[in-house]
DNA sequence: GTCTATAGAGGGATAGAC
DNA sequence: GTCTATCCCTCTATAGAC
């Protein structure tokens, strides 16, 4: 990818978390590139254009960073422990800052919403496969089959980042609440099938299941 | 409150929920409202005042209107039966969205800012109410309690509502993954005392707390 | 309180020289 | 591929008539 590419991509980024969906202009990322305005539309065609690319290669470039990690995790616990260690790097470098600045405008813009459900694609999946392996023989997937699971858990995080960007103690609280909840799904993996079959029994009695 | 004001306040939501907080200014805000633009700063100063305002008190109104259905709220299950409701009424509405996208634009501009802490805190300190009330006498308490608790099913909602826009049926599952695993929590009141102190050893071998 | 008019900045996008 | 220059639009905010 030619560098002026590159740049346009990292001012891309580097606008929408100082200045939000709102401040992100042609003008504002070739200013924080370098380069000229024009070259926007020469390399993109449009602005949403940019800012989705700059989205979804962010998002890529975060996720394969993460990978290892991802595929050490072995508990439900540490899968939320490490999304807490995540959330509070990401938040510093700014990058799950992106991909709620393009959701916000992905509402409204069909080619930001397409770069927003990739995004949002690349962190479930890894989020799912992560959550098949640990949930393998874990009494909790008589609840949750981890396809449904994953974007409850990716849609949390973004939630409270926004938060996190008004109320950073409340943010803070949330996911000390999210990881401290896996407790009780060790708990039900102590128990084992004595578990399993107490909540196939609340659950023909409450009529509601994994799908 | 003038009949303009209220007009404009009417305006500002409507222009947030179509045309998100990007494309939220004076002009398509007067456009809305039926009333000329110049109207805006005699009655709010500038812009973000009046989107704060209007936040406030979509904020205000809505969560007024739950407050019954809240205190009638008897389980973990029925609170987040309830958000799922809430969800898709307010998602046909559009008023989670406003919440949204203020506090997307929150990120970087201190007036939104103070007005999504506010409409945040209408929400969990409702959310903490019931959470206080139904979690009294169950074993989950161990694990979160409910100031802390709050924030984080409040921030979950925001981050479904904004992946509703991009892929509805993620969303969805979701919703029902929140709602199933709250069949956890009921396993543990059924479980009562033993489930306690099965609980109360796991944290003293992992060392964490609700605090 | 409401209107018109306008200043002055910033926006997307393009033409055309280099 | 990159630049300058520009068109034309929208933006916030204000001044001043009514």
């Amino acid at each position: 990818m030619s560098d002026t590419r590159r740049r346009l991509i990292e001012g891309a980024i580097q606008t929408l978390r100082t200045r939000g969906i709102a401040g992100t202009s042609a003008r504002s990322i070739a200013a924080a590139a370098g380069v000229n305005q024009a070259l926007v539309f020469y390399h993109f065609d449009s602005v949403d254009q940019l800012v989705g690319a700059a989205c979804r290669e962010a998002t890529a470039e975060r996720v394969a960073e993460y990978r290892e990690r991802f595929q050490a995790v072995a508990s439900l616990r540490e899968l939320l422990a490490l999304g807490r260690d995540l959330s509070a790097v990401e938040r510093q470098a700014g990058n799950v800052a992106v991909l709620a600045q393009v959701l916000a405008g992905a509402q409204q813009d069909p080619r930001l919403a397409e770069a927003a459900r990739f995004a949002l694609a690349l962190w479930t999946t890894e989020i799912e496969s992560v959550l098949r392996r640990i949930l393998a023989d874990s009494p909790v997937s008589e609840l949750a089959d981890p396809a449904r699971f994953a974007p409850a858990i990716a849609a949390s995080f973004i939630g409270i980042e926004l938060y996190g960007g008004v109320d950073p103690e409340a943010a803070a609280s949330a996911l000390d609440t999210l990881e401290a909840l896996s407790a009780l799904a060790e708990l039900l993996d102590d128990l084992g099938p004595v578990a399993r079959r107490a909540l196939r029994a609340r659950l023909r009695r409450t009529g509601r299941a994994a799908d």
